[in-house]
DNA sequence: CTGGGTAACATTTTT
DNA sequence: TGTTACCCAG
């Protein structure tokens, strides 16, 4: 090795460009990075956090480096391990939600619970808010507890306390009645000792913001901030990392803002585009050149997202030239989609490349099952990425649930949970008394069943069964501290009458059950103590780690983010799925504009080879079928990049083309500006008879009404007896 | 109080 | 398509 000039690079910075170096060097003052897809940010980011700590500037426990995603926050440890070794240890590094539950649990106190606190998951708190709205009586009908809680959890995602939603935030939402449930919700969670993910942040936030002392204490710590994906942070985490920035001013924010797709979650793309003006003297450095895709991939998805307004703008370049062409596909329906997929798979193994590196991307969960259900047929190895969790199996949540309430007895979601798992006769009757009496004396439900186990409430049956599980209880905690975790999880499993329960279970899911509840066990022991072990279960509900090997990826594109594969499959591309339709009518353009975002995260995930394929009709839930039209996005792929492959004769006579200009010249497909007209040329489909405004029609449920507006397969009509509403044109007949 | 049965209903993306 | 909510009989 040769002897490195005063100002030559250090080796692990071979290979940096010069913006990657100047990004990596700029180590002081704040720093925007503006990293396209592909541009190598990940390697900038461990290696700035790499020359920190060999230059010296900061001990490993000086570094704050925030991520939204487990995996990304356990690529990056492994990353910057491989630069310089175990050095690294102690520095703070993890989710924005792992970093505020460790700080939280320090001075919990100060948000008015104790260290112990069970972080609730979104299921505990969907079902609290249903407890709160039946106690308001709000129609949970028309205000369904999941819609509630999404409408509190974006008032945290803005950082808004209670005190703070103003009236008309919360006017058309619950009957008005919204922020009363919200301050009703928090009371709850501090008298349960627990806390959403929401109140990780929005806790932690008004510490910082209300005790100097201890935010001198962290601004004195961190030296130094990293953010990986700050187009995806929320107000709340942006304030959150603005005050905690104001001590040594080093932060360095790393985003793409044309990858912003979580908006639906209360991201802001807006932290980005504010951060100049935040950071007064900031530094923007933008990588641009792309290491991942070929060519046309590339061209294609710039051409794609140039559609968007309001964009910072970027100019990717590859000098990876030429390659293939992203193949459009039209197909009939689902089905032949997914054969489709299934033979191109085996196509490309054929061609030598590996089943690991060729991934279906799709827009919504469940359409990976007509691919499952091809690549089971086919005998096609594959893994579904993000699907059901270890963690929200049925039995692993109730065993969870006896953990909880045995480390925090006043876990009432989780004691409420095992109350009468496995059956012990204590009903729904037992639990209103016990609600009753909980509520009166403001203590917790297991403190009511205390009181009560003790007193002549129930008879003697029901008392019995209560005194026992109160016992159980009581003998589980003492051995907290005496006994080794697993004996007492095991013990506790045992005990409780659990195992039993599904051993007894004659269901064919139930031998599943008891593996999984022993597979649990082996997880358990792989941690110091049953809280650390319930810390890990609520934030990193990741799913156990899938038997690995040769194996096809398929997921969702949101869950792609941050991957890259040589063949990447982009079934679905239709209106009416992909732009969401929910998505557009939520936020309208800007909902377009995230929608967009999101096919071009689809083909930067590519490599070499990108399928879009796009059927021409859909089987829906309700087993009636839908056609539908090519998405938009299709149209806006450049003519030059696509190699268009549309069958004609797919569709019986193929007459339907003949008088096409556009089908005699498919190379031509998309060169201007496509219509919607021209992409159903390509899909082979006839203007179905449409619904327009003015035409009287029928609902089965809202009965007659008149057609105010209409769009793809989406109405609003004007009832005679019930009003506007927006309906599904399935669900109309003419009348 | 339990269990089975049926009806109704809703489906975007997730720390 | 799967899940949950509700009802009824034992």
């Amino acid at each position: 090795m040769d002897v490195p000039l005063s100002d030559s690079p250090p080796g692990y910075m071979r290979g940096l460009n010069p913006p990657q170096l100047d990004a990596v060097r700029t180590l002081d003052g704040p720093l925007l990075v503006l990293a396209g897809a592909g541009t190598g940010k990940t390697r900038v980011l461990t290696t700035r956090i790499a020359h920190l700590l060999v230059q010296r500037k900061a001990f490993p426990g000086q570094i704050l480096a925030v991520t939204f995603t487990n995996k990304a926050a356990a690529e990056m440890r492994g990353r910057v391990g491989a630069i310089i070794g175990d050095t690294a240890e102690g520095m703070w590094l993890g989710t924005f939600h792992a970093l505020a539950a460790r700080i939280l649990r320090r001075h919990a106190e100060l948000a008015g619970l104790r260290s112990n606190f069970t972080i609730l998951d979104q299921d505990d708190q969907i079902r609290l808010v249903k407890q709160l709205l039946q106690a308001e009586g709000i129609d949970d009908k028309r205000w369904p507890a999941r819609v509630v809680h999404g409408v509190l959890e974006r008032w945290k995602d803005r950082g808004l306390t209670p005190q703070r939603v103003t009236a008309d935030m919360s006017a058309d939402v619950a009957n008005g009645r919204a922020v009363d449930i919200y301050a009703q919700y928090q009371d709850r969670l501090k008298t349960l000792n627990a806390a959403d993910f929401g109140d990780l942040l929005l806790h932690t936030l008004t510490i910082f913001q209300n005790e100097p002392t201890v935010l001198a204490e962290y601004h004195r710590k961190f030296k130094y901030i990293l953010v990986d994906e700050y187009q995806d942070t929320n107000v709340a985490q942006y304030l959150w990392l603005r005050i905690l920035a104001q001590g040594h001013r080093n932060i360095c924010c790393v985003g793409d803002d044309d990858q912003s797709i979580y908006g639906w979650r209360g991201a802001e793309v807006g932290n980005i585009l504010r951060f100049e003006q935040d950071f007064p003297g900031a530094k923007v450095v933008r990588l641009e050149q792309n290491y991942r895709s070929s060519e046309h991939i590339l061209s294609a998805a710039s051409a794609l997202i140039a559609h968007n307004k309001g964009r910072l703008g970027k100019t990717l370049w590859t000098a990876d030239k030429g390659g293939e062409k992203v193949v459009v596909k039209s197909v009939w329906d689902g089905e032949e989609e997914a054969r489709f997929v299934g033979e191109e798979i085996e196509a490309r193994q054929r061609e030598g490349i590996a089943l690991s590196q060729i991934a279906v991307l799709v827009r919504a969960g469940f359409q990976t099952r007509e691919f499952e259900e091809r690549f089971v047929t086919l005998g096609l190895p594959y893994r579904v990425v993000g699907g059901p969790r270890f963690y929200e199996r049925q039995e692993i949540r109730d065993a969870i649930a006896y953990f909880r309430v045995t480390v925090q007895p006043d876990d009432d979601l989780a004691f409420e949970r095992i109350f009468n798992v496995p059956k012990r006769g204590l009903g729904e009757a037992a639990l209103r008394t016990l609600r009753a009496h909980a509520n009166a004396r403001r203590i917790s439900l297991h403190a009511a069943a205390q009181d009560l186990a003790a007193s002549d409430e129930f008879k003697p049956a029901a008392r019995r069964a209560l005194t026992r599980l109160v016992e159980d209880f009581a003998r589980w905690r003492a051995a907290l501290d005496t006994a080794e975790h697993p004996d007492l999880v095991r013990a506790i499993l045992d005990e409780s009458g659990y195992t039993a329960m599904w051993q007894a279970d004659k269901s064919p899911e139930a031998p599943g059950r008891l593996e999984n509840l022993k597979e649990l066990v082996g997880a358990i022991e792989e941690f110091d103590a049953l809280p650390a072990f319930l810390e890990h279960v609520s934030l990193v509900m990741e799913n156990v780690e899938q038997a690995s090997g040769e194996m096809a990826s398929l997921m969702t594109l949101h869950a792609a983010k941050g991957l890259e594969f040589d063949v990447v499959f982009l079934p679905g591309w239709e209106e009416g799925l992909f732009p969401h339709p929910r998505a557009l009518d939520e936020k309208g353009e800007e909902g377009l504009e995230e929608e967009r975002r999101l096919a071009h995260v689809g083909l930067t995930r590519a490599r070499k080879r990108a399928f879009v394929t796009f059927a021409a009709n859909r089987r829906m839930y309700n087993n009636t079928w839908q056609s539908s039209l090519p998405s938009r996005f299709v149209s806006e792929l450049p003519g030059a990049d696509v190699d268009v492959q549309a069958e004609t004769g797919l569709w019986g006579s193929g007459a339907d083309f003949a008088d096409d200009p556009f089908a005699r010249r498919p190379r031509d497909f998309g060169a201007r500006r496509g219509t919607l007209l021209e992409a159903k040329a390509v899909a082979g489909v006839r203007p179905a008879p449409e619904f327009a405004p003015g035409m009287r029609v029928f609902h089965e449920k809202f009965g007659y009404g008149r057609i105010v507006a209409a769009e793809a397969g989406k109405l609003e009509v004007e009832f005679e007896h019930t009003g506007p509403k927006k309906v599904m044109d399935s669900f109309v007949r003419k009348a």
